[in-house]
Parts: structure tokens; sequence; C-alpha cells
DNA sequence: ATTTTGCGAAACCGATTAGTTGCATATATA
DNA sequence: TATATATGCAACTAATCGGTTTCGCAAAAT
């Protein structure tokens, strides 16, 4: 049971998911219609997806309505952050090659 | 074979390796040295990360380099780009909610 | 009160995974 | 030329994964 959260949008099903119900709450039911699979099937997706906290659940009678958790998201997003100070720097190098090229055509 | 950059990120040693030659290019065993592990399975992972050209190679006499194809880390940003738009939001309505506790303390 | 519906959990199965061990090959070095 | 070094690749193994089937439970509908 690793259960981080890039190892939970390693599944093309999971990341499926996690945009259907970015913007609205949704039954397992529901989300299962979406997919060829069984409704169990999205069950085991969504216990990943709540073990790791990047989904909620708040249920309503006997249904439950499952919501992605927006910060977690953003963890993601950290992650990437020491690779875009590099891929920041190397396009400032290209806009340096870029008008360098402008300079000698004039 | 999914081999596909979420897939390839999923593990934690490759993202070990992923951020261990993002700033300089390394040879296999120099990058093994770092990990509880062996030469072969760092290899095992240097290739499926250059399976899906995360990382790129420069053979130098019987060493090989490996180095990040950085602008590849960029798909995963532009994943999260979808997200982005909904935390921002997120955040702008807690914005509303701060300058409106602001004005009824005044 | 009985049936239907919505759901999670457990047991099972084939496929995939990460890691190890044992090669083979090519390039240095003595 | 013989040896050491750097590497990739194939075969094997235990663990994990995603999916299906079956079950049990609770809430709604009849």
């Amino acid at each position: 049971m690793r259960r981080d959260i890039f190892q939970a949008i390693a599944d093309p099903t999971r990341r499926a998911i996690i945009t259907l119900i970015a913007l609205q709450a949704m039954t397992p039911n529901a989300i299962a219609d979406n997919f060829h699979t069984t409704r169990q099937s999205v069950s085991k997706h969504l216990r990943i997806l709540t073990e790791c906290e990047l989904v909620k659940q708040e249920q309503q009678g006997r249904e439950i309505y499952y919501s992605l958790e927006v910060e977690k998201m953003k963890e993601i997003d950290k992650w990437l952050n020491q690779f875009r100070k590099i891929w920041e720097t190397r396009f400032n190098q290209l806009d340096k090659v870029l008008s360098t090229m402008k300079k000698q055509k004039k």
C-alpha cells in the first residue's frame, strides 16, 4: 500500500475520475456511467483517491457524493516547482538567442 | 507497456533520479551510488524514463550520461492547468471573504 | 413488510512491476 | 594482449495492481 498522490494519478481511469468530479460532486454510480467499467471498479479507485486525500466524500442518504480536494492537487504543482525554475531559465536562454539573431539580421 | 509520464513519475526512485539529473547529466553508476539499490535496477528505471522521453542519453566513450528532458516535464504542468483554474477561483473567493471581513471590522 | 437501489468489502485472477542474478558487449588500462 | 570497468539485456521472482464476481448492509421505494 504505497498510496501517494503520484501513484494515484498514474492510472488513466483515476485521472479521468479526477477531471470528472473536479467541477461537481458525483456518486460512484454516476461516475461509473462515464466509463466502460463496473461500479465496483470505480469504487476501488475512489478508495485509493480518498486514502491519499485527493478526494472527499459527503454522504447524503444512501448516496455518497465524491468531490475533488483541489488543495491536494497543489502538491503535484509544488513538486514541479523545482523543474519550473529550470525550464524558465532555458526559455530565457532561447530568448537571448532569438534577440541575438534579430540583431544579426539588422 | 503503458509507459506514459504519469506512470513514470509514480515510482519514488524514478522521481529521485529525475531530481538528481535535473541540473547535471550523470552516468548510471553515479546515479546508483545515491540509492540503496543495484546499478541494474537504476538502469531499468532509466530505460523507462528514456522510453517516455523524460530523459535523454549522451554516450561518451564507454560512459553514458543521462540528463532530464525538461520540456517533457511541462506535460504534467499542462495537465495540472485545468485544476489551476479551480484553485485560483477558490483563492479569489477566499479573497472576497477576507475583504468582506475587513469591511465589517470598519 | 417486501423489494429495489446505492454502496463498500472480501475473495479471487491474470497482468504488470520493481528488484535480483547472471550474462554479453564495448571501451579503457596495465 | 590480458584485465578491469561501464553498461544494457534477458530470465526469474515476489509483490502489487486493476478488474470481476459475490456478498452484506443500509436507505429508499413499493
